[in-house]
DNA sequence: ACGCAAATACGAACAGTGTTCGTATACGGA
DNA sequence: TCCGTATACGAACACTGTTCGTATTTGCGT
């Protein structure tokens, strides 16, 4: 029997996940899966919820992160927002496994270090950096989820119910993931659009004032 | 013994997952708390899923929409939002249990009514309307996990990392929620930022060309 | 006030779940 | 080849949600 390595173990879980949702993954599943009996998989993995961490930095790791490096920070986070949104739409049935956990994922957290770095370097105050990339992020895991939830059955409850302008504004052949992507790619737009505003009367008010400093709260720009 | 009602019911588990945490909401946990056995709860409520789906409905309650009958659609939408999230902040440790069930719950359904029928009404396509209401939502929501994602893990991990950037753009003492619910007000002005900027635009194009069955892909905005 | 039907309460049981333990086996480097 | 170590194993534990048959209690119509 050959050795069992731990990247097969994500590989057999990840697998599990797609095919058959996440409810699936079962210490027993995937040890069955792998052809080992449960108390082996514990040599490989702490905890299932190890396990589970480890599926997050392999969907993680196809997040590009590469256009920080070439573009301005604008259509970086833009593109990086895609491509987040993207690696986990491959995969929608993990996406309510790593929404709601906590991130104890090293490479996680390289990424955050990369995407903020090229903001700061891109202007933004040392303040709203980190605000920036969380309300991306939130804006990002916030669609995969709408991704995730099955629309037919948003579709079939407005029929059943008396919800006249929901059940004509809804486009019954496209009310599905396809239909949350289109949102999310609209609200993304229209994010950025309001960011690049707000970045541009920072950087007026900035050069006015030297360092700048905001007084108040510098969320209240309308 | 008091004859039990759903809505103790209710209580009962709003209160355990607001102490105990989500995980914490078991059908004995719940069951000691009301005094009663296990058995008994079924009576009342079909499944564990049930019980969370009115847990839903009881925060759903919460959320105030009545400024879609008194104000332009942009200002209500943010006013829907920030309710919205308030709603769910108050009780964080639900905020996990929601995000990842489907929605069964009718009166979510016809907090969606509400919405759509406002944004039609205030001038948006009916291709739009939806997808407005679904990434505002989606940005509601996803600020909704940041906010219970824990903070201090975060700024934990940052320090025994090699993160630069992220470490000193990190205000260590508000990288918490506090930190979340800023990034989320940033996030949503400059989401209803671009949103009037596309509704405008949408506006006169419509008006230049009667009803307007735009072509090609409308989100395609910058 | 009575009796009856329906709602509620109960305890035991079932099939699952993640995790731990002690022990046996097989591998891989010296 | 030999020895230490990593791996595999099976049984057991404490949980979980849910179902069942059977008491008990309630509230309503007479």
């Amino acid at each position: 029997m050959a050795r069992l390595k731990r990247e097969e173990l994500v590989s057999a879980a990840l697998d599990l996940i797609d095919e058959e949702g996440g409810e699936a993954l079962t210490m027993r599943s995937v040890a069955s899966r792998v052809d080992r009996q449960v108390s082996s998989l514990y040599n490989h993995v702490g905890s299932r919820s190890e396990l589970i961490e480890l599926v997050r930095a392999r969907i993680v790791a196809e997040i590009d992160t590469s256009a920080f490096a070439v573009q301005p920070w604008d259509a970086a986070l833009q593109a990086w927002a895609r491509s987040y949104l993207t690696a986990f739409a491959a995969h929608p049935n993990v996406i309510p496994l790593l929404a709601t956990t906590p991130i104890r994922d090293p490479s996680t957290l390289e990424m955050y270090e990369i995407v903020v770095a090229a903001l700061l370097d891109g202007g933004w105050p040392t303040r709203d950096a980190v605000a920036v990339m969380r309300t991306v992020e939130a804006h990002v895991l916030g669609s995969a989820l709408d991704i995730v939830a099955p629309g037919d059955l948003l579709v079939q409850a407005t029929v059943a119910a008396d919800l006249g302008a929901l059940r004509s504004a809804l486009d019954p052949d496209h009310a599905d993931a396809y239909g949350a992507d289109r949102a999310f790619r609209l609200g993304l737009g229209a994010l950025m659009h309001g960011l690049r505003e707000r970045h541009a009367a920072i950087a007026e008010t900035s050069s006015a004032a030297g360092q700048p400093a905001i007084a108040g709260d510098p969320t209240a720009a309308s």
